[in-house]
DNA sequence: GAAAATTTGCAACATTATAACATATGCAAA
DNA sequence: TTTGCATATGTTATAATGTTGCAAATTTTC
């Protein structure tokens, strides 16, 4: 009954992979960062879908391309695309994922469905700053904030039954 | 000007590693769980100090006990001692810090200092409050959730020079 | 004390990530 | 235009982290 986010329900993805380029390319420019064909290619490979793609998952792709790579190449351009904001790396899953919320100079929550593996990205600032209260109280500086909920998205628990 | 926490203090360590032991085989014994030999002395390794330890650090000081362990050992005892609250893997760091709040039936929130990798836990009541309602919102339901802060500890700070 | 369950030993293997160095490419001045 | 520089990529090897599967040993239960 609610109305249930992006990777929740059915859309036409090719809409999001196609933004997500189009972002990329516009930030990019901005910062005078070049998105090569290689880094365009893993963008685009990490924004399959909704679900976080290891490092590895990448290069097999790349491979099926006919694209000679070796792990340098894939972990160098997901470090590029985490610099410029284009990717996040969850940390409980050691995979990546598009982010959707280029260029806006956040502090991403996830929230990750155990069933079927689809991240939707948040920006919390409730979250955010309840942590940076707590930080603030213990005299710690944050620097890097990683929030990662595991759990059941709203599909996954209608399809386990009702409970 | 702060009342530092545990960590960020000189304090006597040894309490605090008798304390966690203690506190460990009163949960398992609660538990009718099994703190054996090699799953204490793991618990023991792990509160060395504040600072979390990988998998193979603690593999490498058994084998200077003269333990012939291999990696299952390790990874094994560290299952045991994380099912039963004792410990808790830091998943941005791919390593293993004690439990300061053992048998509180808790989500910590850990603070991390990127300079001497001291962690502190916190139980941080407003931030999860905030994490559960941000999951809500999107009809997802939290089974496990992650919270962990790279920064700068108070002490670090200080000796960066007071900027 | 025998049967069942739990724990450990052990070997091999799987996955994730980085180091080091060579080569190539784009770009800007000379 | 070519020289030089910074950036990006290719390549090989290796490091670091984590798992599977099965056999032996230990502990618990009956
Ligand atoms: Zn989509
Ligand atoms: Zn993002
Ligand atoms: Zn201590
Ligand atoms: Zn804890």
């Amino acid at each position: 009954m609610s109305a249930n986010a992006l990777p929740y329900r059915p859309h036409n993805h090719d809409a999001c992979v196609s933004r997500a380029l189009a972002d990329a390319r516009a930030i990019c420019q901005q910062n005078n960062a070049r998105l090569t064909p290689t880094r365009e290619r893993v963008l685009e490979l990490i924004w399959q879908s909704h679900k976080p793609l290891g490092a590895y998952d990448v290069l097999a792709v790349l491979a099926e391309d006919g694209h000679n790579a070796a792990p340098p190449t894939v972990y160098r351009a997901l470090d590029f695309l985490q610099q410029h904001g284009l990717v996040h790396r969850i940390a409980s899953l050691n995979s990546f994922v598009g982010c959707t919320h280029a260029g806006e100079n956040h502090n991403g929550l996830f929230l990750i469905c155990r069933q079927c593996s689809n991240v939707l990205e948040l920006t919390a600032p409730a979250v955010a700053s309840a942590v940076s209260e707590a930080a603030s109280a213990e005299a710690f500086r944050p620097e890097d904030v990683t929030i990662e909920v595991a759990g059941l998205c709203p599909r996954c628990q209608a399809d386990a039954g009702n409970d």
